[in-house]
DNA sequence: AGCACGCCGACT
DNA sequence: GTCGGCGTGCTC
């Protein structure tokens, strides 16, 4: 009896195509489907007995896996993500399988080679010649272990391959192919550290409901030992054989965390990191699935990892925006880790220092359960802050003699400081100073920002590069100056002002070649470094031996930026930097240059802390109607022409008329010309997450037809992070 | 993602 | 007049 398979075909911006076949493939299986002209792979998302398509249905051509490669939980949280984020199922199924298995490939333990004796050692032995003496100490070596010895162990113990050869063609030992698990660590296991009160309560609530769903709410300044409630509460988990899942921002910023968690545990652990091939990443999903890992640690696309006895699954840092895909399939990587543990029925713990406004408001709504870690393991003096009026001061490549100052004081103290400016290159303004003349980008509507160590003008935007005009093309005049500080500037100003001193300076120029960031963390680590200057990259999860000073030389964006979420992440940013300053016998101090010295809320953070700065920014978004009270999408729209652009955007506002949203726009993006392309978008702000889904799926059939022969380019953004 | 089709500039 | 570059649309 033939039958109609829904199959997913990759990248296809369609949920799934219909298909026939004698055989019924399980859900979540790979097929091979005829396609246009070519052959592609789909999952199967479904069977039914009738088609609503009206051309005759191709079948399948094979069926690759008798097994669901995607498990039944991840595809559900593969539809979920589809219908949250307004996305078709094509384009979020590829992020839940690894290039080789997207490619086909067949799903097996990753293999190695390995070498077993096939007799006894002491007839082995008889078998090869008495002068052979390598060979025979190839059998002892071979003898002294029962399970077939991987290639590698034996090649690393000193024999080569000629050896081996020579063994199997003697017939002595036989080669199989074995799983290749990753080695459990052989060092002794590092011990639990002695934990205080609350710590103890912490990982004491916890662990009580480990066989439901609840989400953890852990709060803890930076020093008061969340990792090691982590740490203690995994014990708990692995010993009731489960897996654990921990999302990190960026895995190459917490190499500390890393090396604590595979110090600690007895069990295999794999690591998703940007640097793993195709052939590893494969392998370290397979094993995952097969339950040989117990722990997965990755950034978030490791979210979709398959683990069938997921216990628990940990976000750490769980405000940090990089939980947030920003192209592509927009998706949340916590939001949806909450919604993959609540449909495994298993706790998850959101941690963090600075717990973003929307996890806030989910323990005032009572729906998290709040875990609070107040206590510092260092007895550490308190903070001094102190807020620097640049109003009245002249600066010198931005810093101010006071602040310059300051930092030399601590630098001779023999103690490290952190300058924070979040803009890279040297200067993002290269004016004439005769006609005013700027340099701009002739494809966006941006200035290109001076980079003086490459000799040229970049623009941030579109990636333009040039060499830097010798003279104003509009007046001819040579005197071009660099207005405003960026990360070199500031840089280079430090090193000529401290000239015997070893600095680092950490942003997307300096650490764009691979190991590179690596290389700079540990010279900060090791305390070589003295003196960092660098932009919220340098702000993640590091350890500073021997910080003690923190500037923040451009506060004020965070006040002026009009988007909704800047002052949010000023606090988050101040609060989390501030933390990891002081030592047991220094005081912190953190210098803050600022144009509002009075700015009510600045000074609420520092009086007050964090907490007391979420509340009153909680009372102000919700009078705004902004998250987390009310629901926001935004629409984002390019094409060559304007018009064209408008004219499709006018067409699905009205499409959404009829929907109890409210819909503002289009109105231009923040940079509304971007490589040739003008931008345009719509704001579609709902009192709840139903009629805001309504509304876009709605409006999601009217522009399908609405783009046809216009050029438009369009996407939704879902609970966006920022409205540019 | 990939393939075909169509419109344009650069060539024989 | 033809080759082929890329921009655009379609796929059960």
């Amino acid at each position: 009896m033939t039958q109609v398979v829904q199959v997913c075909v990759l990248h296809t911006n369609r949920d799934y195509f219909d298909y026939t076949s004698t055989v019924e493939p399980s859900l979540g299986a790979r097929v091979w489907v005829p396609f246009r002209t070519t052959t592609r792979l789909g999952i199967v998302v479904g069977v039914q007995a009738s088609t609503h398509c009206n051309k005759p249905l191709k079948s399948i051509t094979t069926v690759i896996d008798d097994e669901p490669m995607i498990p039944k939980e991840l595809l559900s949280l593969c539809h979920w993500i589809s219908q949250y984020y307004q996305s078709p199922l094509s384009e979020i199924l590829p992020l839940a399988l690894p290039k080789k298995y997207r490619q086909g490939a067949a799903c097996q333990l990753p293999q190695i080679e390995s070498y077993q004796l096939t007799v006894s050692a002491g007839s082995a032995h008889q078998k090869i010649g008495v002068r052979a003496t390598r060979q025979h100490a190839l059998i002892d070596f071979l003898s002294n272990r029962l399970d077939p010895v991987p290639k590698k162990t034996i090649l690393q113990a000193g024999f080569n391959t000629s050896l081996l050869n020579a063994l199997h063609i003697a017939q002595v030992l036989k080669r199989c192919e074995s799983i290749d698990i990753p080695l459990i660590q052989e060092a002794p296991i590092e011990a639990p550290l002695p934990v205080n009160k609350e710590q103890g309560i912490a990982i004491q609530s916890i662990v009580e409901h480990l066989s439901s769903y609840r989400c953890f709410l852990l709060q803890g300044v930076t020093g008061s030992g969340k990792t090691e409630v982590y740490l203690q509460v995994i014990v708990h988990v692995l010993a009731l054989g489960r897996q654990v899942l921990i999302l990190v921002p960026e895995i190459g910023l917490t190499p500390q965390l890393l090396a604590r968690f595979t110090a600690r545990f007895h069990v295999p652990i794999a690591v998703f990191h940007s640097n793993l091939n195709d052939t590893q990443r494969q392998a370290a999903w397979q094993l995952a699935r097969d339950n040989h890992v117990k722990l997965v640690i990755g950034t978030r696309s490791a979210l979709f990892t398959p683990m069938p006895a997921l216990g628990l699954i940990v976000i750490d840092e769980e405000h940090d925006a990089s939980f947030k895909q920003m192209d592509g399939v927009r998706y949340h990587a916590r939001d949806a880790a909450l919604m993959r543990a609540h449909a495994t029925n298993i706790p998850i713990i959101l941690g963090s220092a600075t717990p973003s406004l929307e996890s806030i408001n989910n323990y005032l709504r009572q729906k998290y359960t709040l875990l609070r870690l107040t206590q510092k393991a260092l007895n550490s003096p308190p903070l001094y802050f102190e807020i620097i009026d640049i109003r009245t001061q002249v600066l010198t490549h931005g810093i101010t003699a006071r602040t310059l100052a300051v930092i030399k004081t601590h630098l001779a103290q023999d103690n490290q400081v952190l300058v924070f400016i979040n803009r890279r290159g040297f200067a993002p303004v290269m004016l004439c100073h005769h006609c005013g003349w700027m340099a701009d980008c002739r494809a966006c509507d941006s200035h290109l920002t001076l980079h003086k160590d490459s000799h040229q003008v970049v623009c941030h935007h579109c990636g333009l590069r040039q060499s830097v005009p010798k003279q104003c093309p509009n007046c001819q005049h040579r005197e071009l100056v660099p207005v405003g500080i960026g990360t070199q500037r500031v840089f280079n100003y430090l090193a000529s002002e401290c000239p015997k001193i070893t600095m680092v300076r950490i942003d997307r120029d300096e650490v764009s070649q691979k190991y590179a960031l690596e290389t700079h963390l540990a010279r900060i680590n090791s305390g070589e470094a003295q003196l960092m200057v660098g932009t919220q990259l340098l702000a993640k999860g590091h350890h500073f031996p021997r910080l003690t000073l923190v500037v923040v030389l451009d506060a004020d964006n965070g006040f002026y930026n009009q988007d909704f979420r800047a002052l949010e992440q000023l606090g988050q940013l101040l609060t989390q930097v501030a933390g990891r300053a002081g030592r047991a016998e220094f005081p912190g101090q953190v210098l803050i240059q600022t144009h509002l010295p009075h700015h009510p809320l600045l000074n609420q953070l520092i009086q007050e802390g964090y907490e007391a700065f979420a509340q009153t920014l909680l009372l102000s978004r919700r009078e705004a109607n902004l998250p987390p009270y009310y629901f926001l999408a935004v629409i984002r729209a390019q094409a060559t022409q304007v018009e064209r652009v408008l004219t499709f955007l006018h067409a699905i506002k009205e499409a959404m008329v009829t929907h109890p949203v409210t819909v503002l726009g289009p109105a231009p993006a923040p940079l509304a010309r971007k490589a040739h392309q003008h931008r345009l978008q719509l704001l579609v702000k709902a009192s709840s997450r139903i009629t805001l889904a309504a509304a876009l799926k709605h409006m999601r059939t009217h522009a399908a037809l609405a783009t046809i022969g216009t050029g438009v380019r369009w996407n939704i953004d879902v609970d966006p992070m920022d409205l540019s």
